[in-house]
DNA sequence: TATAAAGCCTATAAACTAAGTAGGGTATAG
DNA sequence: CTATACCCTACTTAGTTTATAGGCTTTATA
C-alpha cells in the first residue's frame, strides 16, 4: 500500500499542476482543499522541493509551485521518493538493490522471475501516469 | 515490499512443493534447509493449514505436508494471506475493499484509475504464478 | 525599517506493525 | 506411556508511520 505521505504528495502535486498558470499556492490552502494536516503536508512539500519537482517563494505572497513540467512528473517518481523501492522483492529493484538474504541462488531463483516481470510492468504503468495524464484523465471521467 | 513472512511462505511452499511425493516434512527441516527461524515458521506454516493450502501430522513421523496440487497455489493467494491487499490503495481492492478518506469523489479519481491498472496486471502476473510454475522455471533456468 | 506573512528546520510523541521469542498444551506412533 | 512433533497464547523488541510543537529565517510592502 501507498504511504499517505506519497497518497498527500500526489493530492498536493495534481492540485498545483490544476493551478500551475496562477503563481505560488500557500502550503495553508492545499492542505485546507486536499484535507492534509497543515505541518505535514508542510514536510511533504519540502521533500518534493529537495527532489527538484516544485519550488517554492518565501514571505508575503509567497507559496508553492511546479518546477517541472506536468508532463516530467511521473508516480513511478513521486512513490519512489517517499515509499523507497517499487518492486516488492529487493533483488529486483533497480535504485535500491540488494540480495535476499535467504536466497540461496539468485540465478536459479525462479521467485525473483516472478517479481521482476510484477516490477516491470508496475513501472511502465507508474512512468506513464504523469500529472498531466491524471488531469486528463480526470476530465474525460467527468463526462 | 513483500513482509518476510510471505516470503519464508512462498520458501516454504516450494520446498513442500518439490517433496510432494515423499510425506510429510518436519518444520524443523524447512527451518533448516530454508534459513527461517524455526519459531516464526510455524506460525506461517500454521496460517497455510489454516487456509486449507497445507495439512499436518501429528507425533511421530509427523510434518507439513501441501494439501491442495502446486497448480492451485498460486502467489496472489500468498500475498493476500500475509500482507493483504495487493493493490496499492485500498480503493482498488478486490477483498479489503476501502474508500480512499481523502478522496472527494472516487468517479473522477485519476489516480484510481491508474493504481487499478496497475492491480489488474500484478493480479495477472501472480494468479499465473503457481507453485508448479515457479519450479518450472527453476528447472529451465539452470539449463 | 518595522512588521506581518510565509516557508524552513529540529525535536519529539503516539500509534502501529513486523519480526521474532517463550513456554507450555495436545495429539499420536510405536 | 513416553518421546515426538505440531498447536496455541502471550509477550517483547525494534523500527516505521503519522503526525505535532515551537521557534527560525526570509521577504513584500506600508
Amino acid at each position: 500500500m501507498l504511504s499517505k505521505k506519497a497518497k498527500y504528495a500526489i493530492h498536493a502535486l495534481i492540485h498545483l499542476a490544476k493551478l500551475a498558470d496562477d503563481g505560488p499556492v500557500l502550503i495553508s490552502t492545499i492542505a485546507e482543499k486536499e484535507n492534509i494536516p497543515h505541518k505535514f503536508l508542510e514536510a511533504i512539500l519540502l521533500d518534493l522541493k529537495k527532489d527538484g519537482i516544485l519550488a517554492s517563494k518565501k514571505g508575503k505572497g509567497g507559496g508553492y509551485y511546479l518546477l517541472k513540467h506536468p508532463d516530467e512528473v511521473n508516480m513511478a517518481d513521486v512513490m519512489r521518493l517517499f515509499d523507497g523501492a517499487i518492486a516488492l522483492l529487493p533483488c529486483v529493484t533497480y535504485k535500491y538493490y540488494e540480495r535476499c538474504e535467504e536466497c540461496k541462488d539468485e540465478e536459479t531463483c525462479g521467485i525473483r522471475d516472478v517479481f521482476l516481470q510484477v516490477r516491470n510492468t508496475t513501472v511502465e504503468i507508474l512512468k506513464a501516469a504523469t500529472l498531466s495524464q491524471i488531469i486528463k484523465i480526470e476530465g474525460n471521467l467527468i463526462l
